[in-house]
DNA sequence: CAATTATCGGAACAATTGTTCCAAAATTGC
DNA sequence: GCAATTTTGGAACAATTGTTCCGATAATTG
C-alpha cells in the first residue's frame, strides 16, 4: 500500500562519501547535497537524519567500501611484500578513477573532526585498529610461513607500514612525487629485512 | 601625529594560530576570530583583510613558530639520532603546552584546504620540503661525520623520517598510545642502520 | 595643548547556513 | 482502478555567515 523509496540508499550514501571526503564536512553545504545527491531535501532529511548524522553514515560506508577493499586484500595475501607494494599503490594510484578523491577520507575527518567530536573519533580510532590489526596477523602468518625472519616484531612492523601509509595519505593532498613514493615503500619494506 | 596600533600584530597573529590550528579554517568564524583576538571586528578586517587572508598568514606565522623551531632543531645538530628523538618529542609531547593544540596546523591545512586552495597548497608544500631537505643536510653531514653507515642513502632516510613524523601528526588526534609511538621511532632509526 | 589621523566598537548588511513544514504527486496492495 | 500512505519538491524559517561602514574615541607630534 505504501509507496516504496525512490533512490537506492547506498547510491546517495556512496555521492555523499564522495562529497564529505573531498570537502569535508564543514566545507560541504546542505544545498551541495540537495544538488549532488539527486535527492530532495525533505527526502534527505527523513532517511539519514542531519547532517552530522549523514556525515557519520558517510564516514562508515567509506569504511565499507574502501577500506573494506583494503582489509580484503590484507586478508586474502599471499605474499606479504605484494600485498603491502598493492596497498601502497592502492593509496597512491589516483587513476583507477578519475573522480575519486585524493588522499582518505578518514585522515581528513581525523584531522577536521576527531579533536572536537567524540564519535567521529571513535570511527576513526575504530577504523585505524582494524586495518592495522588485519595488518598484524597478516604479518604474523607470512612470519610463520618463513617469508621474512623471525627475528622480527610483526606488531612494530603492522605499526610502521601503517603509519608510512598514512603519512602518505597526507602528502597526496600536495605532491605526486613518484620517486619518494618509492623510496616510502622501499623503507617500509627493509623493515621485513 | 597618527595614532599607533593598540596591539601586537604577531601576538593577535599567534592567537588566530592556535584558533585555526585547533579548529581548521572553515570551523572558525569571523565571531570566534573577534572573540579570541582581543580585537575588534574593523581592526582585524584592516590589518590582515578577510579571512583568507588571515588564514594564510596564520599559516606564514605557524611555519615561523613552529617549523622553524623544528629546523632550528635540525641544524644545530649535533647527534643525529639525539635530533630525530628529539623530533618525535616535539611532535608527540603535548605536555609542553597545555593549550598547545594537537597535531599540526600544517597537516590540517593539507587535508582541509590544499585539495581546493593553491594558496595554501603552495605554503603547505613549501614547509615541507624546507623541513625534509634540512633533514636531509642533516643527515648528509651525520654520514660524513660516520653517525652512520655510508652505504645508506640520506635523501631516502630524509623521506622515511619526514613521512613517519606527518603519520604521527594524524594519529596524535585520536590516539596518544607511548608504545606504538616508541615503535615508530625505533622504525625510523633503525633506517641508520 | 591642540590638531590630526588612525583605531575602535558596534550597528547593519546581504548572503548563506541547517532545518522544518506542508500540500501535492506517486506508488503500492487490494 | 481505488484508496491508503509515503515520498517528494519547494517554500519558508531563524540563525549564523563574512564583510562593510560610520561616529566616537584615543593617541601621537609639533
Amino acid at each position: 500500500m505504501a509507496r516504496t523509496k525512490q533512490f537506492n540508499v547506498d547510491t546517495v550514501l556512496d555521492a555523499a562519501v564522495r562529497l564529505f571526503w573531498q570537502q569535508g564536512y564543514h566545507a560541504t553545504s546542505a544545498n551541495d547535497l540537495v544538488n549532488h545527491l539527486g535527492v530532495s531535501r525533505s527526502s534527505l532529511y527523513d532517511t539519514f537524519g542531519d547532517k552530522h548524522s549523514l556525515y557519520i553514515k558517510a564516514l562508515h560506508q567509506y569504511r565499507k567500501r574502501v577500506i573494506g577493499k583494503q582489509l580484503y586484500l590484507i586478508e586474502t595475501s599471499e605474499d606479504i611484500r605484494e600485498t603491502i607494494e598493492a596497498l601502497f599503490a592502492m593509496t597512491t594510484n589516483q587513476d583507477v578513477d578519475a573522480f575519486r578523491p585524493k588522499g582518505c577520507m578518514i585522515v581528513n575527518a581525523a584531522t577536521e573532526m576527531a579533536g572536537v567530536n567524540a564519535q567521529v573519533a571513535a570511527v576513526v580510532k575504530g577504523s585505524q585498529w582494524e586495518i592495522r590489526k588485519s595488518l598484524e596477523m597478516a604479518l604474523k602468518k607470512a612470519q610463520n610461513q618463513g617469508q621474512f625472519g623471525a627475528s622480527k616484531d610483526p606488531v612494530a612492523i603492522s605499526h610502521l607500514i601503517h603509519n608510512a601509509l598514512t603519512g602518505l595519505r597526507v602528502s597526496l593532498q600536495v605532491e605526486q612525487d613518484a620517486t619518494s613514493l618509492s623510496m616510502i615503500l622501499k623503507g617500509a619494506l627493509s623493515h621485513l629485512g
